[in-house]
DNA sequence: CCTCGAAAGTTGAGGCTATCAAAGATTACG
DNA sequence: CGTAATCTTTGATAGCCTCAACTTTCGAGG
């Protein structure tokens, strides 16, 4: 009924991969653009953000957003002209600009981290025993590859 | 060492929240994103791609894509640029136009599929008996909802 | 001091994606 | 027939994105 990578038309030749098909059409629907609609604003800004948990500078955002620092600045600018964030020169440094929420980013950031908790229909849905073994085995796999998450 | 949803900011109200929570970091790095340009294609276009492999009516492809069906033309018409897909009347009704892949399409879409089958690390680096334990639970999870997969 | 190279951020050009409103073509129904 | 509904495209507008070029600032050596 909804465009899928077939199953069928992988190699599935081991578990890994039978179970990451598995994981990818209930994962990859973008709940990012949903929340990031749903909260008003675009998903780039979501994932900027989503970042200023603390005060960053221009050219760490572009790291972790995985684009050009020339990306940032229009970025930073949408959230200044909506009074969620604002540029602060740097004490130390004076090309670094440190970008920082303002009340009401902290608040709108809240509110995004809230959403992107809510666990999909999926997830509620699984008995108790599957909820607690699909925890640990993520607990087991997140434990061991400190590996990045970068988001946009 | 990298931005993440951190989970202590986090309700963790249930075992759901905490298992989605911990999925995230996990699953949300833009791989479809990589994909796409690993592939010279935008991902929007892999998004097309993805869906094609069986011709598709114009409309269908928006409902699937979840945009507005003005979209879907400027990347169908990026597709034929490229001689990936090409635009065919409908038997029955001369309104619609069916979009397919050319043989050169289909080898881009093989590609993609089989790259988005590779699991990543975090999946391919669990224990055997892990991988078999998450792959019974996301079989389970899948079959129960019906529900919609559409990616973009 | 002073120049030279590197770094941080911005600007401008060009392309792609997205939405909305409106138009064109075609079909379906009364 | 004629009117409404459907499928697709066009045009306007806005945002994201990358690249190359530029400005300001820092740091190291002469």
């Amino acid at each position: 009924m909804v465009p899928k990578v077939n199953p069928k038309s992988a190699p599935s030749e081991d578990i890994a991969t039978e179970a990451w098909g598995l994981l990818v059409p209930l994962v990859y629907p973008p709940r990012f653009i949903e929340i990031a609609h749903k909260l008003g604003v675009t998903p780039p800004q979501l994932g900027a953000l989503r970042l200023l948990e603390q005060p960053q500078t221009m050219g760490r955002m572009a790291e972790h957003l995985r684009c050009d620092p020339s990306n940032v600045t229009g970025i930073v600018d949408a959230l200044e002209d909506r009074d969620l964030a604002e540029r602060k020169p740097s004490a130390g440094d004076r090309r670094v600009k440190v970008v920082e929420l303002t009340a009401a980013g902290e608040r709108l950031r809240a509110r995004a981290v809230e959403e992107m908790f809510k666990p999909p229909a999926w997830v509620k849905d699984l008995s108790p025993a599957d909820q607690r073994a699909l925890r640990d085995i993520l607990r087991r796999a997140g434990a061991e590859g400190g590996r990045p998450t970068g988001a946009g």
